[in-house]
DNA sequence: ACCTGAACACCGTTCAAGT
DNA sequence: ACCTGAACACCGTTCAAGT
């Protein structure tokens, strides 16, 4: 394993158990064995390196969603599973959630990888649209719409603010609300 | 005016010039003109001060949105118009917005003014059901996840992930679509 | 009560060397 | 090529004084 790959890992660990704060450089290299600066030999800042983690994640969620498409569940479990895939990693690794919501100026590799994730979640929904499982508008726009809800959902939830007097039980509990207003009445 | 409501008011001013890094305590203090420490004799510490802004905006719009519902507007358009002042702000006010998203942590006087402002919120939404605008499911729940998809919206916006090609051309339009889709056809 | 300045323990980053 | 350690310019925070 290259010093590169585990410094990244390294980051991603540090991410997962003391947030971005407790990723320092110094913290990163010393969990590598590496002196506090080795870093800079294969990261520009302390921001590419975050980039490096943000881009392995998406295309890791990409990858899971393509799986999902070429499975031979129905397009409706399609969807649920992709948007259950997307909001237990946003619960379980809130920091590294955080990130990626928030990899605007990351540059154009974090860029690609956000982008096919995205082609891979609408392609699930448009799916669905076929199906009739969803109202018949343009796949995108409602790809967009429901990704946007999902993600305000989870981060309201990383925030500890999914409680019943705010209307918002569970992520799961929200979508299939959405999901369900959502249905072709026909 | 207080130094201590100087304080916040130089932060926020602070925040929306350089964002969240630009507000170090330092700063802040050389703006109000007094020595690199003196916040500390108004507040615990950076995160109190910062959590004095969140609190203030969440009550800035919690008014907002109260004057909208005393209004005597269509309840479809009141929610527009809250919609609108929410959208506005996080686009107008980036860095302020991230922070009330992620305000989880920040105190007791932070989360009672995110709740009355989510509280005034959901009455607009109520209203709108009781005109039959929205379906007829339990109020809190229907705000809940409209609150949750405008919140999403504005969360890619700021991070500049609003494009056509992922479905998302304007916080409006998407919005637009949304109340759309769950109005009842009746 | 309110403020000041030195001091401390961190950071990210740069630079000149080392193998 | 890859790594090291001193050094710099910052931070938040604490502490002992000052008015």
């Amino acid at each position: 394993m290259s010093t590169a790959k585990k410094l990244v890992a390294a980051a991603s660990s540090l991410l997962d158990s003391g947030g971005e704060n407790a990723v320092t450089l110094r913290a990163v290299a010393q969990a590598v064995g590496v002196s506090y600066n080795a870093p800079y030999k294969h990261f520009e800042s302390r921001k590419s390196l975050l980039a490096a983690v943000i881009a392995e994640d998406f295309l890791m969620l990409s990858d899971a969603f393509r799986n999902l498409r070429e499975s031979t569940a129905a397009p409706i479990d399609k969807l649920r599973c992709a948007l259950k895939v997307f909001a237990d990693f946003g619960q379980e690794k809130p920091a590294r959630y955080r990130l990626m919501a928030n990899h605007d100026g990351h540059g154009d590799s974090v860029e690609e990888a956000a982008f096919s994730t995205f082609v891979e979640f609408a392609a699930i929904v448009e799916e669905c649209r076929v199906a009739a499982d969803l109202p018949d508008v343009s796949g995108t726009n409602l790809a967009g719409l429901i990704f946007a809800t999902l993600h305000g959902l989870i981060s309201l939830d990383a925030n500890a603010r999914l409680k019943p007097e705010k209307g918002l039980t569970s992520i799961g509990e929200s979508m299939d609300l959405l999901l369900g207003l959502l249905r072709p009445s026909k």
